[in-house]
DNA sequence: CACTAATTTCAACGAGCGTTGAATACTAGT
DNA sequence: ACTAGTATTCAACGCTCGTTGAAATTAGTG
């Protein structure tokens, strides 16, 4: 479990992340939180203002992690090409492997919160709006960085290629299991190995042939 | 709005879908529901079993005017090839392109139902089950299809291309406004024709990619 | 030790939840 | 006009919800 600083505060936005993570904003109430993080239900609203804020600090808290990490891994891709420009696939892998290697090598830490990614990323209001503040400004970084592989890709192009990317992400790293039903077990939506091979690859193909058309 | 049988048992549908598009299962009360359907709260009780077997309807309801059309798609493509097999993005395009023109024609009548759709795709729960439920009867039809196109495609690579596609759907018919919001008014969700010019031909460079790689 | 501030407990608030049963109105068919 | 079945209304059930205020405990500092 999720718990290297087991402060109460902590155990609450653990308890939070996962409940969440498998039911929803509305599918959770404050009490089934609280008697998960052991804690009576009062002291929710001492560490936070809110169930809302609550589902707030659960983002934020591991987006800044996540933020870091990616932009590193960006960096890293462009010190390796001091002339010229990263190719295509080594930009998205730079967006997408930092992802599953967090999930291959910490799996129960952070499988919950990548659930909860998929489950705002594919929502129109609040939760969507937190999408936007907590990871728009990374993704705009990586844009930029796709720009200068792809000088002549138009900026229509650009965006919706990268729209169909955070889709396959978000389904992907939600481990839904709905891919492990389809194939009767021949996928295991756990093997990050596979994806790996996998993920960066198929969505550069699709960003080159959209944008070389 | 949806309502071309204004039957109580079909306002009721159609506020539902709506409601429980924009907030979730957890996140709409029956009495909400029945307020905007302009019935009593009772008559839920009478027409559905409980709730959740309102939300089952909900979703059934389209699901099979959505297999039909699909299935019929696929088939019309595969009468022009007669003699060799269609190709990917010819099929997929029969996935696809269907629920582009029903979201262009009638985009108030099924919006709602594809933002209902984007979060159960990427829920692990019930509405997963509910996906798989009604919708992989079809997709493993036009699995077979893909197999035709390219006979030399490992499974595996198949079944998370499939997956990819399938993220980037939910996600594009959503209309999260996601893509809006990042692309500063250049790209607008609700644009089809855009979409139409896009998405089949990115998913199918990375069947393509991943298959003959 | 005494004093203060941070943390935790306890009890409760009004509101809304999903669901039900019994009574009433409406609609067809004889 | 009578009846059988369908559709709708009304009132209520026990339960859980998010949130709060005040009291009790613990931890940190001089």
């Amino acid at each position: 479990m999720a718990d290297d600083n087991n402060s109460t505060r902590d155990r609450i936005l653990d308890a939070a992340e996962e409940l969440f993570a498998h039911r929803g904003f509305d599918g959770v109430s404050v009490r089934q939180i609280m008697s998960k993080a052991e804690a009576d239900v009062s002291l929710a609203y001492y560490h936070f203002k809110s169930k809302r804020d609550l589902f707030e600090q659960v983002m934020l808290r591991r987006a800044e992690i996540l933020n870091d990490i990616r932009l590193k891994a960006l960096e890293v891709v462009e010190e390796h090409h001091p002339d010229d420009a990263p190719s295509v696939e080594e930009i998205i892998g730079a967006f997408v492997n930092p992802l599953i290697e967090l999930l291959a090598r910490e799996h129960d830490e952070w499988s919950h919160y990548f659930q909860l990614i998929a489950q705002i990323n594919n929502s129109a209001d609040w939760g969507g709006e937190l999408m936007t503040r907590y990871f728009d400004p990374l993704v705009k970084r990586f844009l930029e960085a796709l720009r200068k592989a792809l000088p002549e890709c138009d900026e229509v192009d650009l965006f919706w290629s990268y729209h169909f990317l955070s889709g396959a992400l978000t389904l992907t790293f939600a481990e839904t299991g709905r891919i492990d039903n389809l194939s009767d077990g021949v996928v295991k939506s756990s093997d990050m190995a596979e994806i790996h091979e996998r993920m960066a690859p198929f969505l550069a193909a699709g960003f080159e042939h959209l944008c070389r058309k």
